[in-house]
DNA sequence: GCCCAAACGAGACGCCGCGTCTCGTCTGAG
DNA sequence: CTCAGACGAGACGCGGCGTCTCGTTTGGGC
């Protein structure tokens, strides 16, 4: 892992890039969006742009990794599991049920889709950190009996159910959210 | 709903073209697909293809419809609804999980993140009866006490937790849905 | 069987964004 | 202070876009 960049690259114009393809990604959507338009705006030479992002997922993608609205909600610890996962899913349904949640989740999707490579790194900072937390509280729940490969399959059947739900275009509710946990860790054995 | 379509459509041009499409999104991928290079592949021009398809994503859409070995795979009903559901969502997950199953999810998801009527129409075709037949299995089991609202929220969470382990890059196993399956059902008050 | 409007195949057109390139300027590590 | 390399700006050829205009084919109405 050695650092081989004596490179000097500009903090300014990488942080107005970012944040312009952000605006753009806002206003006129995934497909719409122009290098072009993103040079412009960042008041930035196209070359600059092409000089540190070798794909246009690429830069959607770094560009979504540098917000900083979207750091994932995570599970407390009370003690109470069933309570803590149905109020953790109940605020990611929340979230991601609102029009601006929505829409942040299915780009997401769709720069996720376009290369693996983008899909890793999203998955790394997103999804991946929702996943891990849920499976560590649900493995810490001295009441719930089950395999590491049955909880895994929780964790994914209840933000499996949610983002769904999203892509499908039905309602997601905080009450639904919470119901969808308690089905699941019933089936893990928990008493609910 | 007055059909007011006295027009002369080229049945023959309408095959080629969504087969040509089918074609070379296999081929090049969704991102690099050319209204051009369709046409030419179909041996038909340009105009033909605008005049009846309004948008890309639409045309991707239909020619995902025509598709015919795309037939969404229902459960049976032997009366066992823990074993019809498990070996149904097995052979989801078998088809799901291979490279070529995998690939073709990502498409229909990308495809169906570009527009909200496109999604509509993909889903009401191949997710949609997923949903509606394991539901009503699930509303025939008479060993499932739980509100319709609990029944669909299990079902969303079976089915989306196998899309969710396609789009983010985990595997998806014939055992591994089925335990999900069983957990989920097990929540509903099943005895598994 | 003839007619004719509409759909067809072909391809030219202007436009725009792509990715590359070449300027002259700016800047920061040594 | 120096100078290599990153920078902003923008010209360039390319290719696909969506529209248009040809001349030809086709199929429903008479």
């Amino acid at each position: 892992m050695t650092d081989s960049r004596p490179r000097r690259r500009s903090e300014r114009a990488r942080v107005a890039i970012l944040e312009a393809t952000n605006v753009l990604l806002h206003d006129h959507g995934l497909e719409n969006l122009s290098i072009e338009e993103i040079a412009a705006t960042a008041g930035v030479g196209k070359q600059t742009i092409y000089r540190w992002w070798p794909t246009r997922p690429a830069l959607v993608a770094d560009a979504l990794l540098h917000r900083d609205d979207l750091a994932p909600l995570l599970p407390k610890d009370t003690g109470d599991v069933v309570k803590d996962l149905s109020r953790w899913a109940g605020g990611l349904a929340e979230s991601l049920g609102s029009d601006r949640g929505a829409a942040t989740l299915r780009m997401l999707t769709a720069a996720a889709t376009e290369h693996p490579e983008i899909s890793r790194r999203l998955h790394e900072r997103f999804s991946g950190p929702l996943q891990e937390t849920a499976y560590e509280r649900l493995s810490a729940a001295k009441e719930i009996k089950a395999t590491p490969a049955q909880r895994r399959h929780a964790v994914d059947a209840i933000i499996g159910g949610m983002v769904y739900k999203v892509l499908s275009h039905q309602k997601l509710t905080r009450a639904g959210a919470a119901e969808t946990v308690r089905i699941v860790l019933r089936g893990l054995g928990a008493s609910v």
